[in-house]
Formats: C-alpha cells, sequence, structure tokens
DNA sequence: GACTTTAGTAGCGCTCTGCTACTAATTGTG
DNA sequence: CACAATTAGTAGCAGAGCGCTACTAAAGTC
C-alpha cells in the first residue's frame, strides 16, 4: 500500500454510461405509491420501470430528473431532491454503469400521464434489481428526513386538514400517532396557520383547513438528542 | 409536454467520465480537518485536492472510495459513506462530468500518507469549487447524520473519554453543550460502557475510558418531534 | 331525538432537559 | 504541606415536553 503515490496520476480518460431515476412518490389509498412506467416494448427484460434516462450532454443531473419527473407526471413535482447513486452490480433498465436516483413528492391526487401508474410501494411487481433498491432507498429518506424537512407537506395539496397531515406522517413512519399530541407539537413548532375555510368530509365534524406556514422560532438549539436506534 | 411520451425510448448510449471523491474528515486541533493533496505537478491549475480517482471498469463506486482512501491515508478509515454526486458546471480537477462524492471518518490522532496534509475546514486553500463543494456537503452531511448514526465514535479511538466524545459534538455541531444533560442523555442512549482504564491528562481528576458499546434499547417508538429549523 | 362518526381540547402524571451547585481527584505553587 | 487551579463527575430542582384518558363540538344516519 506504501509504495503507491496518494495523488492519482493524470487519469486516463474512462468513460461509462450513467442514468438518471426518478422516485415519484404519493400519498394514496393509504399507502404510498411510486410511479411506474409500463415498458413500451412487451419483449423487454422489465416489464415496468422507474421513470429514467441517460443524462445528456451537459445536463446538470437535477436538470435531467426535472425533465424525466415532468415526462411522466405531465407536471413538475412538488420537491425533488437527490438521493443516492448506484453503481453496483445489479441491473439497470438501460444497462448503465451508473445511476443517479432523485425522489420527488407528488401531492395527494395528482394524476399521471399516459403510460404511468401509480402503485403502492408494498405491492411492487418485479422490476430491475436496481431500480427496486432505488425505490427502497427513497422510501426509508422519505423516513429519515421527515422530521427534519418540509417533506410531508409536499405531499398534500396547499390547504389540509390536521387529520390529513397527520396520516402522512402515520404513512410515512408506519405507525399510528397520537391525535392530541401531534397536534400539541405541530403547534409548538409554528409551521402551519389557520385558514377560514373548512372542509366537511361526510360524516364528522368538518375540519378546518390549513396551510404550510412556517415561522421561524426561537431559541430551538436543544441537547444532543441520541436518537440512534441500534 | 403532453405530447412527449413518458417512457424513455431505448437510450442512445451516451457515455461520460465519472469521478470518485473522498472527503476525510478527522478532529484536530480543536476544529475539523479535511485530508487535501498536494499537486503533483506545480503547474497544476489547482495546487490542492481532495484524493480522488476516475471509476474502474467494473468497479462499484464504494470499492473505488474504499481505494482512493487507502491510498491517501495508508489504512482504511472507520467508515465510509456516500455523500451527493455533483454533475454541475462546477468545475473539478479531473474536469470529470460526474462526481460521486464520499464521507470517510478518520479517528483523532491518526496520520496520513506523504504529500497528504490535514487542513482545518475554515481554513481551506483555494481549491477546485466542486471539490470546495464537496467538503462543504461533507461537513453538514456529518452535522445532519451525527445524532442518528454512530459517526462521533468513529472520530476517536476505541477507548476515549466522555469529554472527549462531547468535544467531537460539540465540534461537529459548532455549539457548546451542557456537561450533566449530555452524560444523563447519553446514559440513557446505552450507547457506551466503562473500562476498568482511567487516563490523567496533565491536570484535573483522571477521567474514566469508555468504550462504544451499543444495547438495543425498548420501545424508543417516539412522536413527531417536527424538528424543522425554518 | 338517539346514535355514529370525525374534529378538536383540557388537563393529569410522568419523563426529559437545562441549569446551578455541588463533590472528587489530580497537578502546580508558595 | 496547605491551598489554589483544573478537570471529572453527580445531585437535584424547575420547567418544558409528551403520552394518555377523557372530555366537548359538529356534522350525518336512522
Amino acid at each position: 500500500m506504501s509504495d503507491r503515490l496518494p495523488v492519482a496520476p493524470r487519469p486516463s480518460v474512462r468513460t461509462l454510461t450513467a442514468a438518471v431515476d426518478v422516485v415519484l412518490l404519493t400519498p394514496r389509498d393509504g399507502s404510498m405509491a411510486v410511479l411506474l412506467l409500463r415498458a413500451p416494448d412487451n419483449q423487454a427484460r422489465d416489464r415496468w420501470l422507474l421513470p429514467w434516462d441517460s443524462l445528456r450532454a451537459e445536463e446538470a443531473p437535477e436538470v435531467a430528473a426535472a425533465r424525466i419527473a415532468r415526462g411522466a407526471l405531465g407536471t413538475t413535482p412538488a420537491a425533488l431532491e437527490q438521493l443516492v447513486t448506484f453503481g453496483d452490480g445489479r441491473r439497470h433498465p438501460g444497462d448503465a454503469r451508473l445511476s443517479v436516483a432523485y425522489l420527488g413528492l407528488v401531492a395527494q391526487g395528482s394524476t399521471a400521464s399516459i403510460g404511468a401508474v401509480w402503485v403502492p410501494v408494498d405491492r411492487l411487481p418485479v422490476i430491475a434489481p436496481r431500480q427496486r433498491a432505488t425505490i427502497d432507498a427513497a422510501v426509508e429518506g422519505l423516513r429519515r428526513r421527515i422530521d427534519q424537512s418540509p417533506m410531508a407537506f409536499r405531499l398534500l395539496p396547499p390547504a389540509f386538514t390536521l387529520s390529513e397531515l397527520q396520516s402522512i406522517y402515520e404513512l410515512v413512519l408506519s405507525r399510528r400517532l397520537h391525535k392530541a399530541s401531534f397536534r400539541r407539537a405541530l403547534q409548538a413548532a409554528l409551521l402551519v396557520e389557520p385558514t377560514d375555510e373548512w372542509r366537511s368530509e361526510g360524516r364528522g365534524r368538518p375540519a378546518q383547513l390549513f396551510r404550510y406556514a412556517p415561522r421561524k422560532r426561537r431559541g430551538g438549539q436543544r441537547g444532543v438528542r441520541f436518537d440512534l436506534i441500534v
């Protein structure tokens, strides 16, 4: 090991193929759903795929991700952020050497382009192993980050009831939350403000609609949590 | 938009160059330091660089990252995880189209290979813009994840004092923590166990040495935190 | 009107957390 | 040796946070 210079020599120019994959997630029928495309060619090895494309010349990956998402969705997703880059032996539908994965969040109730289908993440069809791993990473990434960034609000229309918001958290975290505690914590976090609209959803008392309106919190600097789940 | 098929046509094979960059971080002299290499060639545009190399044929990026880290460090870092992939217009020393960045953690007091220097992250020299952004992402990633994964312990030798551990957190979070509260939270998290060794560090009472020994925590399922800092 | 269903709140008790204030053990200094 | 200085480590209080039960409110259903 010590006989090798730590500085890389001027690299020989190696080229490879790179794809951008987009995982679009939305809440749907009580679970999270991912947007899959039906393969245009019935002979294709993978009948279903994540929206993807190879990276175009001079195109930044996040630009490509937005382009691919628009193509599959018809509109731009409410949020789009990089997840992970895979380059292992697992198969990608385009046999790309590298695939850069993006997570896009889509508000509940949105529709998709023709040929695209929302599929519950716990009922996925057979799909190329690398794209399967990408979806798992997306769901896990959403779970990890939902407390730290306003992702839940990107999964809802601009106005929503607090019960709907709580359902998003329950869906993403896959556990029940206590109503009063949830609302108290939400109140303390100064994240939403009430509108003067109410919505009656069939049975039961109508619910007030809220919108995402974060205010700067004073202080905030808390001690270390050690939220490490070993 | 709607006239474009959501399914990508069979992609023309586009190739590009990809690099793997490694940000090795260690605590050093009261701040975090990153390992930089001096350019072998004085005429090079960048006098200093992050350890990097282009991705070899059939080599998975995490394998390349481990290889590059070993070359720069002489040993394997205590942890190595993917950070982000850049592909924008910012310059990379190898002019790579894509660069996959990895974060490596190195225990306090480790030495580097010849030609490699530990530089405090708040006193960086001029460096290619993409690698500068990579370092920023590494420091920020460490800050974001230190509560959720045992990264702090990878920045220390196997046996350490609780004051040393607290210093790591203070360094990474760049704020002071309260001693009693820190220890109480650490105790509750069942993350460390005492050894029967003590260390006298010049002045003051000797400190007991601890080791990282996480135990499974019961329960753990807490409510939503809304730790969103707006 | 009684019952069901969903929204929303009050408040109790326990836990968690920030803090002050202590004790403990060592080195340095006259 | 006495005593200050320095670092390690703990006790315990007060207030904030959190889980929970139990309630009230407003709608539809029969």
